[in-house]
DNA sequence: CCCAAGTCCTGGTTGC
DNA sequence: TGCAACCAGGACTTGG
């Protein structure tokens, strides 16, 4: 699942490839995952424009173009960009040819075999719906005091705060279950009970753990692949996603599955409390 | 048939 | 009582 580190490797491959790149054509569009405007849009606005600035905001990738168009994509659960891939997917949504600032030309594709990606194309701004999303939980101006005063209260499960993207942006199910694991709270934790001091400790662990996986070129547990289409490892540097049945590595006890905000969890009940 | 899961949407509940 | 904030759960999607 790209989330944030995933989003941000993808990023900064594609700010090397393609900044200054200008789009040339569209080649392949699945209409179902277009917002905020058509397919014909996307078709005949796209070719001519050039990229000036790549961006990221939680997990939503953000194109700034000339001419103040807006290229905003996000992966979903599923989706892969992939510059000139060396083989063919059943499951490629988009295609755009560009031509780069050395005068080659090159091929980017979103692939998304589960179709949650989303693609907008928009004016004066980014999608609109960014405006709703909390700051960047890896880079965004916010600190424990901000974290404290939105858990503030609030009854659902510190999961589903965390998972929230209008708190904080860019935090998804492994994500989530690992930084729940390094802070030592249980995702069943009411939001609004967690203490200062604990809120300092979280406020500290989000970040990290965000930056460990952005160090570690993103998360393959599944479909994460990068822009030459090879896998992350921060997998390997797991303590609790998907754990559930084994072996604590901090106390021994074994790990737990629990549905909560309707996603698997997977955590330590003896260390997380 | 169930599971995986990010986001949007809906409808019900809570609390001021 | 009214209203907004909050929260849970379903829909979407398709391959394992």
């Amino acid at each position: 699942m790209p989330e944030l580190p995933e989003v941000e490797t993808v990023r900064r491959q594609l700010e090397a490839a393609l900044t200054e790149a200008r789009f040339l054509a569209v080649e392949t569009v699945e209409p179902s995952m277009i917002r905020d405007c058509d397919a014909d849009e996307v078709v005949h606005c796209l070719p001519g424009k050039r990229v000036s600035v790549l961006e990221r905001l939680g997990k939503y990738l953000i194109f700034r173009l000339d001419g103040g168009a807006y290229l905003t994509l996000h992966l979903g659960m599923t989706g892969q960009l992939l510059v000139d891939p060396a083989d063919e997917s059943p499951h490629t949504r988009f295609a755009f040819r560009l031509g780069t600032k050395a005068g080659r030309e090159c091929v980017l594709v979103f692939r998304d075999m589960r179709k949650f990606g989303r693609l907008h194309l928009t004016q004066g701004g980014p999608a609109p719906r960014l405006a709703a999303l909390g700051p960047d939980a890896w880079r965004g101006a916010w600190d424990a005091d901000y974290l404290g005063a939105r858990l503030g209260g609030r009854s659902a499960p510190l999961k589903a705060f965390l998972l929230d993207q209008r708190q904080l942006a860019g935090i998804g199910n492994i994500y989530a279950d690992e930084i729940l694991w390094w802070t030592e709270l249980s995702p069943l934790r009411p939001a609004g009970s967690v203490t200062g001091a604990e809120v300092e400790v979280l406020a500290g662990e989000i970040p990290r753990r965000l930056g460990e996986g952005v160090k570690f070129l993103g998360c393959s547990f599944s479909d994460f692949v990068d822009v030459q289409g090879k896998r992350g490892e921060f997998q390997k540097w797991l303590r609790a996603y998907g754990k559930q049945g084994q072996r604590c590595g901090r106390c021994g006890d074994t790990f737990v599955r629990a549905v909560v905000a309707g996603r698997g969890t997977s955590f330590c009940p003896s260390c997380q409390r």
